[in-house]
DNA sequence: CGTCCCGTTGACGGCGCTCAAAACAGGTGG
DNA sequence: CCACCTGTTTTGAGCGCCGTCAACGGGACG
């Protein structure tokens, strides 16, 4: 059996269709004609809020940021997907409700809502994992919620630096860090200099180390402890 | 043909069975027995963030709000839910990430998450409906994310205000206002005090009138630029 | 070396939170 | 009907966090 066009083991839909034995060769080269592949480069905008929401994506590799801008005012950052998810299903046939940027080399499937909604129809599997999809973005972003509107600026700060570690993973080793000062702002809900100004405190207090480009925890529980206020959860889709 | 056991128009689950040809009486009366159905009074806690999480529900009649507590502070409420919106289905197996209370007399069909993972299986139009609810959700918590992160206080309340209208209504008629003062509070993530003193201000300013559990645009023109920096939408899920 | 971008640091002001008390509504019993 | 109590809403005073504005330092690049 030939592979799926697009050969990312996480991906919903080839992972779906070809991990278990009950679709044949015939549906899968069908489902082979319905995607497209496309990458982008980092910093590229993959499409722009406003503007006609017709695929859905799958991210196959890289990371992407979902932004929104108001009329007047700063970007705010709704969300970071990570390979695997979705994007661009929100809405059927109406304005895509925000601007997705790569920030990292980006592949991505296309599949036209039109065709997905057929997939879903045939294949329950394929739906199961969508539902999972979506479930896991919208406890990311009820997350996100709760840390806009509760905690201050020191919390976010701490909830972000946690979000960051690998799960699993020694807190003492340090981890990369990808999103500039203003990104991370934007993520937040707070201002590029704050954000500044709270990594230079923690810094100065002894709770993380941040060289170029990375983070090192060095007081894990005190971070925590700032994080807290709740249970620390992730701010992004990782 | 026997009814749902849950006769609501708009449930996803009864609604994608009964509504088109072709499931027969046999499943019907499968997934009858998979239901239950229960009443809660307003201001009762449907279930409470971190207990075990293994049904999902769907919101027959009434109104809930989600809430969450840090271990220090202000509760956060995360959404509102109104009639035939699910809920319990972000997580298998792991505790709720949020408390569930009703805002009025609620009435819930629940099914456990291993039976509706049956269900889906069994039943795309079930698993597109449910789809089709995540998606909605999605689009409202992302529409929360942005308006806590950007807006201050007036845009928020000025948001809320907006969000209280029934599409299509008549901007001069009054329209009912369930949500005390610190709810409002706890859904735009400001003080019990901040509210109150937005709306004075509103009220002074002509932009509104706000007698006793209801509010009147008075001036929609400047409520919706004052809402503005962005498109003015909707706060919950109605 | 000059330019640009990003990060850092400082000064300052304002928005909104905290604390506190008064005004108000609603229910209960006399 | 009024007195009383309880919970909600309103209003005020004070201040702390954080956003804004501005200046400075350093690395990348032409």
């Amino acid at each position: 059996m030939l592979s799926c066009h697009c050969k990312n083991e996480d991906c919903v839909l080839c992972g779906a269709l070809f991990s278990d034995g009950e679709h044949d060769a015939t549906q899968a080269c069908e489902l082979r004609g319905l995607l497209s592949r496309r990458r982008y480069s980092a910093g590229e905008t993959v499409f722009r809020e406003g503007t006609a929401c017709i695929q859905l994506m799958v991210l196959r590799a890289g990371q992407l940021k979902l932004t929104t801008m108001p009329l007047v005012g700063r970007e705010q950052i709704l969300g970071l997907l990570v390979a695997g998810q979705l994007v661009g299903f929100e809405t059927s046939e109406a304005p895509y409700p925000y601007t997705a940027t790569a920030l990292t080399p980006v592949d991505v499937c296309c599949i036209t809502h039109k065709d997905m909604l057929r997939v879903l129809e045939d294949n329950p599997a394929v739906a199961l994992r969508v539902i999972q999809r979506f479930r896991d973005e919208l406890v990311q972003a009820q997350i996100m919620i709760r840390n806009l509107g509760i905690k201050p600026a020191h919390a976010r700060v701490a909830s972000f630096i946690l979000s960051l570690m690998p799960i699993g993973s020694d807190h003492s080793e340090a981890f990369p860090l990808v999103l500039s000062r203003l990104e991370i702002a934007e993520l937040l809900g707070l201002s590029e200099e704050t954000v500044s100004r709270v990594f230079a405190e923690f810094r100065r207090n002894g709770l993380i180390d941040a060289p170029h480009g990375e983070v090192r925890l060095l007081d894990a529980r005190r971070v925590k402890r700032l994080a807290g206020m709740g249970t620390g959860e992730a701010w992004d889709g990782t």
